[in-house]
Parts: structure tokens; C-alpha cells; sequence
DNA sequence: CCCGTATATTGATCCCGCTCAAACCCACGG
DNA sequence: CCGTGGGTTTGAGCGGGATCAATATACGGG
């Protein structure tokens, strides 16, 4: 196989602490695969052979429930790790993660996950933090979920999505990636229906502008005075 | 201060993989503090100053939305760790954590987490462990305020709770710690009304068993059947 | 270029669960 | 022993958002 070069994830948080030998040492484990678009990287409930860093395009992460409903866990985008189920302990992936466009991963198996730490200690540091924050925004949505009414959790939903994921163009910040209106509804635990109805409502007040699978916010500030604001009617 | 004795820690799990001397430099750094009921032992946004192992007690732990609303993020239990912010890098605690009885807690000043784990690496993969599982009921949360109607919901919280701090009573299984209805509401995110209208009519079918900040368990398969059966109305 | 399919919009209706309101009950302290 | 207050129960009514249904629109492939 090819050998793959440092300079590839030297500036990622993840690897952040260790030196260029270290990089090359755990480079010498890893292959870089190609996804294509709309297939799935792993899926749930299969053993969790690997883990991964997302070096180009984006992922769905997606839990399905035993009858069925979909739940949009997160999009990954370029740079992050995903699949790290053995560095937590599981056996298998909790989830399916599948490219929304071409992607293209580094690939660890994830049997020398204990070598790893063993030899570098500060990954186990670094995924820890990761992990973390994941925790940190997981409980955000169940306050969100809990809490909140539809509009605002997808004002919530589009703001975060920006802030990862935000291209900025003429008319706005766009998502820079595909997403239709029944993921935005299985991000915020609703249907698409209402997803549609609350959009072309924004759009109406010149807030975002739609498209197939395209999402553009005209107004950052209105969205996030909806989405922090308003309820609260005393 | 009095030395703590190693065998307070020894069998728990963040500490797995410790040999006896380690325990005993781990324990060099703690001191153990007693929380009478009520009183809090972190609160939300509070520096992040110490963190924890729960030797005796119940806690529960909680995030105040900015509107004032409260959801009840998890009970802890005698053995867990809490209060962890430090290791996943956080400066402020992201939660409030108070006693709902009498609780004692071992506590580290957060500042020695650093050096800590350099010594004892193996306390950083148990972290990593620990942080995965929550991630793991944080996310099965979030599907599950997406998905399900409350009645499931708080069957689900029932069965959780019966699990982490259930107590055989003659009469089925009892959660043994103060829980009233307005706790299970903010735990699955609806009105103590609602919790209170599912619990009597669970009582009427002789599911579960109420009382003052008391809720005994009957029927757990019934429950069970509840959490995961019927709403697919195909 | 046209068709087929996936995505999106919009209307009409229904119902779960929230809100508002009023008792009630028990534990506890004075 | 009685009064007080926190926890609980129960009723009545409404509304946000789901469901059901139909149409419109855009993209990819042959």
C-alpha cells in the first residue's frame, strides 16, 4: 500500500500533543478508503472493526429505531474521527454512518487500538476530550428535546449545522452539503411536514432560502432570536 | 487529614487495572466530604474545581434551561465517578449535582487531573469508558424523545431506574431513593400532570405501585412490554 | 428530451399531551 | 393536635404538531 503522508492529519485535534514520528508510526497502520456517495461506511450493530478519520466529504450518522423511525445523530465533516466504538469499549457500532457525498477516510482496525494508547498516551487524552464534547452536545438535544417547541429546535438545528458546516455565498451561509427536509425533521425529532411548513414560513420572511436539499440562511440573527427568544410568553 | 483506606475504591470500576499502590497515591490526593440531603456539590456553570467518586448517597444531577426549566440529566449512584469536567476538558460544570439523601463523596481538586493520568494512564481508558457509556444512554435519550409518546418514555425511565437503583421489595422493586413525579417528568420531558395520570393508571392495572416520593415496581415484564411493544399501531 | 422517481409544498383533520384549575392527602413542626 | 405546605390527583378545554392526502417540482437516467 501506499504510504500516506504526515502532513495529512498533522493539524487535526485529534493527533494534537504528538510528534512527526509518532504520526508516521500510526500512519503505518492505517489505508485511506474512498466512500462513495450514499454508501455506508459502517453500519449499526456490526462489529466494530474499525475507526476512522474523515480526511474529504461528509457523513450521516443515523440510529434506527426497532420499528423503524430514523434519527440523525450528527453529520461528520472533514477532519473529525467517527466509529471510535472500540476506543469506548463496545464491541459494535451503535449507530450507521454512511457518505451523503464522495468521502474518503483513513482507516485504523480497530484491534491495535490498545497498542495505540499504550504507545501514546495523549490519544487516549485527545478522543477523551472528543468524546466529551460529543456528550456535552448529546445532552444539549435532550434539553432541546425536552424543552423546547419544534420551531426553535430546528432554528437550533440550522444554526449548529451552520457553525460546522457553513459555507459562506452571496446570499447567506449555505450547508455545505446535501440535506433535505426529512433530515433536518429526523434531527429535531419531528416530520418532515412541519420541517417544510416552518421553512417556507422562514423563506416568507426572507430568513432562508430553500431548494432541493440545499439550505441557505439569509439571517443569522433573526434565526437565533427565534431560536433563544421568543416562547417564553409572560 | 485521616488516610482513607484503598479498599473504599478498590472494586470499582474507574479503577480497574490500578495495582494496590497506585490506589494508594490516588487516595494521598482525596478527601472525603459528606452532602447532607438538598445541598448541592456542584452547581451548573461553577468552575469546575473538583471532581468526584460517590461513596454512599444518591445525587441528581440537573440543567436549568436560560427560561428557567429544569431536566434531570441522571441519578448517580454509590461507586460512580461525577463531576468529571476537567478530564473532558471543560473549565465550568455543565450541570448541577445535588444530594437527594444524606451522600458522602471522595474529591480531587480538578488540577491534579493532569498529572494523575500521566502516572496512571490506565485511569484515562477507564474515563474513556465511562464517558463512551454515557454517550451511549445520552444518545438512546435522544431517540427516544424523538420517537416515542411520554407513556413509553416513562416506562423506559421507570425500567432504567429500577435497573441502576432498584431495591427487592416484597412487593416488586422499589427505586430506593426520594423520586416524585415532577422528577420523572423532567426526566422524560413532559408535566408531572401527565406522569402522575400514567402512573394512577398503571396503578389501576397493578403495573407499579405509587406513593410520597415513592414508586415501587409490580409488573417489570408489563412495563417492559409497555417500553417497547404497542404503539406500532400496524 | 422525456419519463420515473425522490423531494417538497400545502391543505384538512384529528388527537395526545399541555395548560389551567381545584381539591386532596400526608408528613411534619409547633 | 391542628395548621401548613409540598407532593399528588383529577377534571375540563385547548392547541401544537402529527397524520392523511393530494399536488407540484426538480433531478438523473435511458
Amino acid at each position: 500500500m501506499a504510504a500516506l503522508d504526515r502532513s495529512l492529519v498533522a493539524d487535526l485535534p485529534i493527533f494534537s500533543g504528538l510528534a512527526p514520528a509518532d504520526l508516521d508510526d500510526l500512519l503505518r497502520d492505517a489505508q485511506s478508503i474512498r466512500y462513495p456517495k450514499g454508501v455506508p461506511v459502517f453500519t449499526q450493530d456490526e462489529e466494530a472493526h474499525s475507526f476512522f478519520v474523515l480526511l474529504h466529504g461528509n457523513l450521516r450518522v443515523l440510529k434506527v429505531t426497532p420499528d423503524g423511525q430514523q434519527v440523525v445523530v450528527r453529520f461528520v465533516s472533514a477532519g473529525e474521527v467517527f466509529g471510535v466504538a472500540a476506543a469506548i469499549g463496545r464491541t459494535a457500532y451503535p449507530a450507521t454512518a454512511s457518505a451523503v457525498v464522495d468521502s474518503i477516510a483513513l482507516v485504523w482496525p480497530s484491534a491495535i487500538w490498545p497498542r495505540l494508547v499504550a504507545r501514546h498516551p495523549s490519544l487516549a487524552v485527545n478522543i477523551l476530550q472528543t468524546v466529551g464534547n460529543r456528550l456535552q452536545d448529546a445532552h444539549t438535544r435532550v434539553v432541546e428535546l425536552a424543552t423546547e417547541e419544534v420551531e426553535r429546535r430546528v432554528a437550533h438545528a440550522l444554526l449548529r449545522l451552520a457553525k460546522q458546516s457553513g459555507r459562506k455565498v452571496e446570499a447567506g451561509i449555505q450547508i455545505d452539503f446535501p440535506i433535505s427536509r426529512q433530515d433536518v425533521a429526523e434531527m429535531t425529532g419531528t416530520t418532515l411536514h412541519t420541517v417544510s411548513r416552518i421553512l417556507s414560513a422562514w423563506e416568507d420572511r426572507g430568513l432562508v432560502e430553500g431548494g432541493r436539499q440545499r439550505i441557505v440562511i439569509r439571517d443569522p440573527h433573526k434565526l437565533f432570536l427565534i431560536a433563544e427568544g421568543p416562547p417564553p410568553k409572560d
